[in-house]
DNA sequence: TGATTGATGAGCT
DNA sequence: GCTCATCAATCAG
């Protein structure tokens, strides 16, 4: 696989609502580099997090030393520790504008031997199929805040690929293991895609 | 097989 | 002290 021929997306497509940003970025590659050697896998599970009126929001009750990284230039690394585990975010929109996407679950590429390793497991779908679990299989800590997914020397990069997810794909659902606004449907997830979390939750229809 | 719970650490008040 | 955007082990049926 001939990698230089996945460019990073541009910032400019960062610089939008996370709602959009959250599905338009279903389908691309994320990129992580150890000492060179590239883990490739595809997004397939997102959150979106409002910049406004989102409780749920880290940011939403104002700047602090943990969420300033929200507070600034959108295509840029929020990482966070959440009990023994960490959640990747990248944020979107503008300065003081702290909306952010929640990568919540990829698809392995290549690489999967590295995955294994820093899983310490060997089941396929159980190495990604979670916030907590992807970083775990990228080596992604809080030492990997505040990287910037767009240039092409960053350790984590989101790239083009060639395959388009067509709107009738994407499904959205509310937001998982939150608290505050469980009625809003911001989680967007690939319709069929098999390292989706928690796909027995929704699989029967709600009204 | 679905629901519950305990481990666990950082950040905020 | 309490909260929490998690996970894996455990228990009930």
């Amino acid at each position: 696989m001939g990698l230089q021929e996945f460019k990073p997306l541009h910032r400019d497509f960062y610089d939008r609502d996370p709602v959009f940003v959250s599905q338009q970025i279903l389908g691309k590659y994320l990129i992580r580099y150890i000492n060179k050697t590239p883990i490739v896998s595809k997004i397939v599970e997102t959150e979106a997090y409002l910049s406004a009126n989102d409780p749920a929001a880290h940011s939403f009750i104002g700047k602090t030393a943990r969420t300033e990284i929200l507070f600034g230039e959108p295509g840029f690394t929020y990482v966070f520790s959440l009990h023994r585990y960490f959640c990747l975010n990248i944020v979107t929109e503008g300065i003081n504008k702290p909306g952010c996407v929640l990568i919540r679950a990829i698809e392995p590429i290549e690489g999967l031997e590295l995955m294994k390793h820093f899983r310490n497991t060997k089941n396929l779908y159980n190495l990604t199929s979670g916030p907590g679990k992807l970083c775990q299989a990228l080596n992604i800590n809080k030492s990997m805040n505040g990287i910037d997914v767009t240039s092409k020397t960053s350790l984590i990069q989101i790239t083009h690929c060639g395959e388009l997810i067509s709107k009738k794909d994407i499904c959205s659902t509310p937001r998982i293991g939150i608290s505050k606004a469980k009625n809003e449907l911001l989680r967007f997830y690939i319709k069929n895609n098999s390292f989706v979390s928690k796909i027995k939750n929704y699989s029967a229809a709600k009204s």
